[in-house]
DNA sequence: CTATATGCAAAGTATTTGCAACATT
DNA sequence: AATGTTGCAAATACTTTGCATATAG
């Protein structure tokens, strides 16, 4: 066996399009949906077919090297994790524009609520919507 | 004109599909989704278009006399309301047991976040998942 | 060479919409 | 009678899947 310590993932193949989504999404800061990345890959010239783009996505999902986000409207967005462990979002409903936010205040008022109710394993879904100072200011309500 | 007063709201038909829409609703517990409720109405002899049953629930939600609950599959769930105002969710996710909570403690802490990083008209979604104690015991982890 | 990844198109879900028939007001 | 409502089917939108082909290892 190869020297690669415990990993059991059974084969993990470098390819173009692989390496082409990673690149996208290391450059990108906002949150993106599959068919926006689809767009922008095949706009910078390295198409990727569709399936595999959501294909891909599922799979670093699931190895936790992305953040997922659902919008309002039921699509799933994604975007490069820049911070590591549980964290919540601010986001734009204007731009777009994200801010990562991670608090110990909800993490342990959910907690307290659960077991309160004698729920056990408590996690939660937290997203924070508005508008950023730059979009307000561009037309005002 | 009538003697309504100000419900701009221009007619709402007391239809057999809606009362029986309400009627379900009211004596269920949980979150449904449009396509359990549909069937339920079936089952129960009240059939309902499906189409009418996601026209009526959306009109229902947008007068707020609904709770909505987007479930981890994209799926929106339905609840008659049994609380008024902002509140959230603590739900079971074997039995689908749902808990209504409101706290003002996240309320104050999204709004607090929100202006500290310059975000306007703040909102957000927070859904508290976990084992109710019931489901807990049933089947020991 | 062999197993995984890709691409395309077809299949699946969940939800919306057009429109003629219909029922409440 | 007039207008909101319903039902059905077709249309959308997002995502998944089957399968033959290409390709990393």
């Amino acid at each position: 066996m190869t020297a690669q310590g415990e990993s059991q993932t059974p084969a993990r193949r470098v390819t173009r399009q692989r390496v082409a989504l990673q690149t996208l999404l290391d450059s990108t800061v906002e949150f993106r949906t599959a068919h926006q990345l689809h767009d922008e890959l095949r706009a910078g010239g390295a198409s990727v077919g569709l399936a595999t783009v959501y294909r891909t996505l599922q799979s670093m999902a699931e190895d936790d090297e992305l953040d997922t986000l659902r919008t309002g409207d039921g699509e799933v967005s994604y975007r490069a994790c820049a911070e590591q462990g549980h964290h919540h979002h601010l986001v734009c409903t204007r731009c777009g524009h994200t801010v990562e936010i991670g608090g110990s205040t909800v993490e342990s008022w959910t907690n307290s609520i659960a077991a309160a109710h004698g729920f056990h394993e408590p996690h939660h879904e937290l997203e924070v919507f508005g508008v950023c100072d730059n979009c307000w200011n561009t037309s005002a309500d």
